[in-house]
DNA sequence: ATGCCAGTTTTTAACTGA
């Protein structure tokens, strides 16, 4: 089985990418994140011609995750388990997010996740976003209690160690990169889970995301954002897995590139 | 080659992203 995650930045503006990497790639199941689109505005007919059912979960402008399949698509879980809202600036209270949603999948259950961006150190959104965190944390524990393969992939929005990042000198006082977000990470793993490493296909890195701006991605100045953990009945099938930096080059792409990860399930 | 921000809507500016 290959299943992959990517975060395309707008489901609509990338369709056209998303289909041609779908048609090539040929993942058998797909968590996508920032769909930028409402659930019901997802584009599930071109998916559907290429045989994947969708669980999506959008409300709009920002955020949205879905998982595509091919191998089925059950026990559909839209949000955490006690997940918390951000409440902006001006908002009157906090709301929830689309930013989590789950399915059961060729016997698989995964996890599509976009963790939120913190912003700045100290900022409400960064307070919001290690709490979103420990609810995830929560929902990965309550669900690990059965022994199917599992795993949450998406973009976290961390840099797990000063590695994934071009130069950590950069980051001084960022986010992205605090003992607090990893953490929150090392809690996540804790509740039985462990990292997928990917290959790189080029450098020594596998980076995931790459600014559009300043020819980040022609200078290799990324980060290693998007990750994938699995607990031992995901992990110990695992045959490969790679960063397709191939699907960040060209027009109309993505800032994030797809990880891929191939099982083989016994 | 990898190519110098892009996406959305509360749209012609503001906000978000990381």
């Amino acid at each position: 089985m290959r299943i992959a995650t990517w975060n395309v930045n707008s489901v609509g503006a990338r369709l056209p990418r998303l289909l041609d990497w779908l048609s090539t790639a040929g993942p058998d199941v797909v968590c996508l994140q920032e769909l930028k689109c409402a659930a019901e505005a997802f584009p599930f007919d071109a998916v559907g011609e290429l045989g994947y059912e969708v669980a999506a979960h959008g409300t709009g402008r920002w955020n949205g995750v879905a998982v595509l399949s091919k191998v089925g698509l059950t026990d559909v879980r839209r949000g955490l388990l006690d997940e918390p809202g951000y409440q902006a600036d001006d908002a009157e209270a906090e709301a929830t997010e689309p930013r989590a949603v789950a399915a059961t999948c060729g016997g698989v259950r995964v996890w599509s996740v976009y963790v939120p961006n913190g912003r700045e150190v100290g900022h409400s959104h960064y307070a919001y976003k290690l709490r979103w965190l420990d609810a995830l944390r929560a929902t990965a524990a309550e669900e690990l209690a059965e022994p199917r393969p599992f795993a949450v992939l998406g973009d976290f929005n961390i840099a797990p160690t000063d590695a994934d990042v071009w130069d950590i000198a950069e980051f001084a006082d960022c986010t992205h990169v605090t003992e607090a977000e990893r953490k929150a990470l090392t809690a996540l793993a804790e509740t039985g889970l462990s990292e997928v490493y990917p290959r790189p296909l080029k450098y020594d890195v596998p980076f995931t995301y790459w600014d559009y701006r300043a020819l980040c991605f022609p200078k290799n100045r990324g980060m290693r954002i998007d990750l994938v953990y699995g607990n031992p009945a995901f992990t110990t099938a695992v045959q490969d897995s790679y960063v397709d930096r191939e699907a960040r080059k060209g027009k109309g792409t993505s800032d994030h590139a797809p990880v891929v990860v191939d099982l083989e399930l016994g």
